[in-house]
RNA sequence: GCGGGUUUAGCUCAGUUGUUUAGAGCGCCACCUUGCCAAGGUGGAGGCCGCGGGUUAGAGUCCCGCAACCCGCACCA
């Protein structure tokens, strides 16, 4: 058995012939940085957002949900950091293209490009060529608000979903009767423009966040911060059931962070590409109330009844990125190994996540066994509630195998004998046991 | 965004120095098979050869532009 050894481009085909993930408008030519979900995709995904949402909202009394707009008023951005941390001045290298930061070639924190002009106007490139003028990128999407396109109506659409949560800290808390600590829950869409996307749906320019953010007292920043590290290992490891060896912690140094944060903690997946990226816990301090209170000129402050102490809640924040869990759990389960003479491809995923739960295929397609697969399909659908799917056309083993390439955990399969005797045939994924049992007992041997 | 590579069926790929109806394996569909781990037989569907322009009597093949993907570089709040 060779697990998680799975190619990009292995993964990418899998996942576009099995009905996971198409490429964004493919008929067109695709556009660089969105993808589509498909069948088995949607049900993958939904599966994941439902584990998060239950291990971090429902598994914690004092943490909430809520589901913010898209767009929001600009101004939210502007207190965010993003409006000034997303909006990078480049410059290039004339001789080659290479781009620079002009802030980092110029040695000085500053956006202003009149300045930074002055300051590189002498300046060669690190390859010794000629600079150009520095010019504004922006990672932020822009779109306008109404029908008439001018500076006014502009407005973005958001970088992270993080922003609606401050905004809507004082009115979760006073709704929810809260006491600090408690936390805000959201799984929703954000998009950056990346400059270059890259290997599948890692790195995106829409993408989806499963993130929360922690309100404590200032004095507890340290207690919080690990145990929402401890959250989100146990979390990808127990909940998840991704294998440690494809997990490491990366630390990030103070030029790594966010402009936001003051400590960063990731957990890092072995992708095909190597150790990337999969979720942070921060710790964004007052950050983001001060600035909000600052520019909305409203109190974002807590007043503590016991202590008699007010003060600026500071924030742990647990964010992750959903394509990317989604991509890790599949390259956690993509396992090929020897059946016989050949290869049996199968998704060794955790049953929870699996986008079918069990397939139902009758031996043959006669009427009297179609009519008997076809009660048992429906029996099931309504006793589990699960997605489940009837297949019946071609060999036995092929549709096993079909089963077995989108991690189905289960498969019932009804034959002649099941018309006398009244049983079915149960054969389980991983270790391809089958047993024979009654069909009234049939959902509850469907462990999940 | 820069440099290099790639793009032909759902997937993986072959298509010679330009020439008539564009191929293979796998997959998919139908029929046969009381049939349990990608069996076999027969039949079938599916391609404007990434998109657009050009050269040519004639382009999957040559040239130009664009797009997408892959590998480096840079970027990654």
């Amino acid at each position: 058995m060779t697990q998680n050894q799975v190619t990009l481009e292995t993964l990418t085909s899998l996942a576009k012939r099995r009905g996971f993930v198409f490429q964004a408008s493919e008929i067109y030519g695709g556009l660089a940085g969105f993808w589509d979900f498909g069948p088995y995709g949607v049900e993958l995904m939904n599966n994941i957002k439902q584990l998060w949402w239950r291990e971090m909202v429902y598994a914690h009394r004092n943490v909430y949900g809520v589901d913010g707009a898209i767009i929001q008023n600009p101004k939210l951005w502007k207190a965010s950091g993003h409006v000034a941390g997303f909006t990078d001045p480049m410059v290039e290298d004339t001789k080659n293209g290479k781009r620079y930061r002009a802030d980092h070639l110029a040695g000085v924190d500053s956006t202003d490009l009149n300045e930074l002009a002055e300051l590189l106007k002498d300046k060669k490139s690190p390859d010794g060529n000629p600079l150009s003028a520095p010019r504004v990128f922006n990672m932020m999407m822009k779109t306008w608000v109404g029908p008439i396109e001018s500076d006014d109506s502009v407005a973005y659409l958001r970088p992270e979903t993080a922003g609606s949560i401050f905004t809507n800290f004082e009115l979760v808390r006073e709704t929810t009767r809260s006491k600090v600590p408690f936390g805000i829950a959201q799984i929703g869409k954000a998009f950056r423009n990346e400059i270059s996307p890259r290997d599948f749906i890692f790195r995106v320019r829409e993408f989806e966040q499963a993130e929360m953010q922690y309100f404590i007292h200032p004095d507890n920043q340290e207690e919080a911060y690990q145990y929402w590290r401890d959250w989100a290992w146990n979390f990808y490891t127990q909940a998840a059931g991704l294998s440690e060896d494809n997990l490491q912690w990366h630390e990030h140094g103070p030029t790594e962070r966010a402009h936001y944060a003051a400590a960063a903690h990731d957990i890092y997946f072995k992708f095909p590409q190597g150790f990337k990226e999969l979720c942070g816990t921060h710790n964004r301090t007052d950050f983001d109330l001060s600035n909000h209170m600052k520019e909305s000129g409203k109190d974002l402050t807590y007043f503590d009844e016991a202590t008699r102490e007010r003060f600026t809640p500071n924030v742990i924040e647990s964010s992750m990125g959903l394509g990317r869990f989604f991509m890790a759990v599949l390259c956690n389960a993509y396992t090929e190994e020897k059946a016989g003479d050949e290869t049996r491809i199968v998704l060794k995923i955790k049953p929870s996540l699996a986008p079918v739960k069990v397939a139902v295929l009758p031996l043959s397609k006669k009427p009297e066994l179609s009519a008997l697969s076809e009660k048992v399909y429906k029996e099931l659908v309504q006793k589990t509630g699960y997605n489940i799917e009837y297949d019946e056309t071609q060999s036995i083993g092929r549709r096993y195998r079909r089963q077995d390439e989108i991690g189905t955990p289960y498969c019932v399969t009804i034959d002649f004998e099941s018309l006398q005797d009244g049983q079915v045939t149960l054969r389980e994924r991983d270790s391809m046991q089958q047993t024979r049992i009654k069909i009234e007992d049939l959902a509850a041997s469907i462990k999940i």
